[in-house]
DNA sequence: AAAGTTTGCTAAAACGCTTGATCACCAACC
DNA sequence: GGTTGGTGATCAAGCGTTTTAGCAAACTTT
């Protein structure tokens, strides 16, 4: 009888919203014993358990003990249980570092959270030891799966330990076939739009200032130029394609070589080489769009939308690779890892190019 | 007789290098019955506790069936035991959109990782429940420290549930003294040191123009500005003082203006107003830095650095501020909550002032 | 040779949660 | 009055670690 006692009185212990800052968190056994149930109870309130009978009574009991204790669960222990964490890792050689990579980050981020997911991110400088640390890290977090990143499109070689998890490629790809699902840009499409942008105003002597660079970026910038004559019917002139570094100085000094060419259109390769060239046509007197039409590529929106006149270009869609990214690791898109998805490359309209060509 | 046979035969089962790829992972009660040890062994080997004592032909054993296996730990098991995980939280309102201040997450993370612990990043784009939800994700994981960043340095105030965790505030700071740690530019001393570029180059009288939009580095760079006339014992001119909106319209819009004050010498409120500036200057037949020495702030990299001629600046320090709020989190740098802690503004010198002035 | 000390290792109790099995109760049915 | 069926809640095992207390054997010391 006596005994009894102790349990009876009242259950619910402390009324008073006792804020616990930061001493040890409350539990999910220190809920029930305020509620007066047990744990297993409790359990199947906080997750709404479908087929779970509890009466409502109890259950706004139990509710109401979680809000005054400010129970918060434990998700490391969730975890143990289920096996598998809420995490998506993202693991990049630069995102972090380079301006416009970031997006990367963010789309991944975004379409992780509207799933459940958090992300969890190392940037290793492509060091391949770090590299390495991370994966395990990540691995040891027990992550869903992990979005192996790069911050400019190419191929790479998947690290070992990688096959370890779940894992998508983004912003670059496997040389060998069948090695690894992939997800990037759509180079031959936004080198089609961006000579696309410069057709529709008319023009038909299009220059295309290439990178010297490797990157299959180039290759396939070149081919979409290409792709965009031959569907206009306009013939493909070697003589117009000039080749120089991929930034500022490059087009600046492609300048003159470009001026040579005789044509009232240029597409360049990158924004960096827009700028650069802007400076250069400055130089000689000559107005854009007037004079040249100028297209760029990548829509770095710090350059294309604000120098004078704003950059016609096309983006290179790093969100949504982010997103894509973890759509595909979460199986919510098709994928075979036979051939990477590749994301369209927007085209973006400003002031470079007139609308209507002095025809 | 015949049951124990099951057992005995050779305690290391598998003696090919299983590579398990992703079945269900190997625990340490496996390599435990591999080495033929217990998982209290096992552990300690592990953790290379110091104080355990075990043989070293034990010690061996245990790390050949670790490496046989391919084991990794389980790091949710481990939080569990010890209350608290390897993660640092980052929340940003936009900092991950924003392409330079991605820099905090860079430098966050590579101060992080150098202690051992894992950046947890969310982005909300300053939407208070994603902000919550946020925190509570964070919290549920048991993070160490939830560092709350903003994209540019601003007064903000400090979410209720933020104050569950360890946390620092990065790139803003609660206007209420005491209320929270924080780590912030030096807007002042950034200021001085943009003045101080063009007084070495010879100037004397100078022009600044500020931004019209309110903001802590608004008042600060004004006043390291006059700091810096003042050092140099030049009387500070209100009318030197001019204001537009800071980016490159509202840069190229000054230069009216600016021509008005009859100056050789602009310190820019920002890169973007000066990249405008630098327009305005070259339609009216100006030279830099002959005919104006300008200095902007912020160094955006892709503007400050590859701008015709390039950009003197100082540099926000974004990495560092990412870096110093882990310190400052595990409690490595000294911090009082009372005033938040400045990080220097480096000043980066390029040619947009000429070394020596034409005296 | 008895007592103490060191060495090498293990048993078992946590950590906070989930979940399938079970149970007590009560109303309704033949 | 025994059986069935539904309802509301609990029991207890288990997830993969860490860690403390303690045991047995092997050495030392007296």
């Amino acid at each position: 009888m006596i005994s009894q006692e102790k349990d009876s009185g009242n259950a619910a212990t402390p009324d008073v919203p006792v804020r616990k800052s930061r001493a040890q968190p409350v539990t999910l056994r220190e809920v029930a014993e305020a509620a007066g149930v047990s744990t297993a109870t409790v359990s199947l309130v906080i997750n709404k358990k479908k087929n779970a009978r509890i009466a409502e009574q109890t259950r706004q009991r139990v509710k109401d003990a979680i809000r005054q204790l400010g129970y918060r669960p434990n998700a490391m222990a969730k975890t143990l249980v289920s096996g598998t964490s809420r995490f998506i890792g993202l693991v990049a050689d630069g995102v972090a570092t380079t301006p416009f990579a970031g997006q990367i980050i963010h789309g991944a981020q975004d379409e992780a959270w509207k799933h459940g997911y958090a992300l969890l991110i190392a940037n290793t400088e492509g060091n391949r030891d770090l590299e390495t640390d991370a994966i395990a890290m990540m691995l040891e977090y027990k992550v869903r799966g992990i979005l192996y990143s790069t911050w400019f499109h190419r191929p790479t070689v998947v690290p070992e330990t990688l096959r370890e998890a779940d894992f998508v490629l983004v912003n670059c790809f496997s040389p060998e076939p069948g090695a690894a699902r992939a997800v990037v840009p759509d180079e031959e499409q936004g080198g089609k739009s961006a000579t696309e942008i410069l057709l529709r105003g008319g023009h038909r002597r299009i220059a295309f200032i290439n990178a010297t660079t490797p990157a299959p970026a180039r290759d396939g910038r070149l081919q979409g130029y290409k792709d965009a004559l031959e569907a206009a019917g306009i013939p493909f002139d070697p003589d117009l394609v000039l080749e120089a570094y991929p930034d500022q100085e490059g087009g600046y000094g492609a300048t003159e070589e470009l001026l040579k060419r005789n044509v009232a259109a240029v597409y360049c390769y990158n924004d960096r080489m827009a700028m650069g060239l802007y400076d250069g046509l400055r130089e000689n007197g000559l107005s854009i769009p007037d004079d040249m039409a100028v297209v760029g590529f990548d829509n770095q929106e710090v350059i294309a939308a604000h120098l004078r006149p704003p950059l016609s270009t096309v983006s290179l869609p790093h969100y949504e690779l982010g997103a894509a990214g973890v759509r595909m690791l979460l199986g919510l898109d098709e994928a075979s890892s036979d051939a990477a998805v590749k994301i369209m490359c927007p085209a973006v309209e400003r002031a470079s190019v007139a609308v209507h060509s002095p025809a």
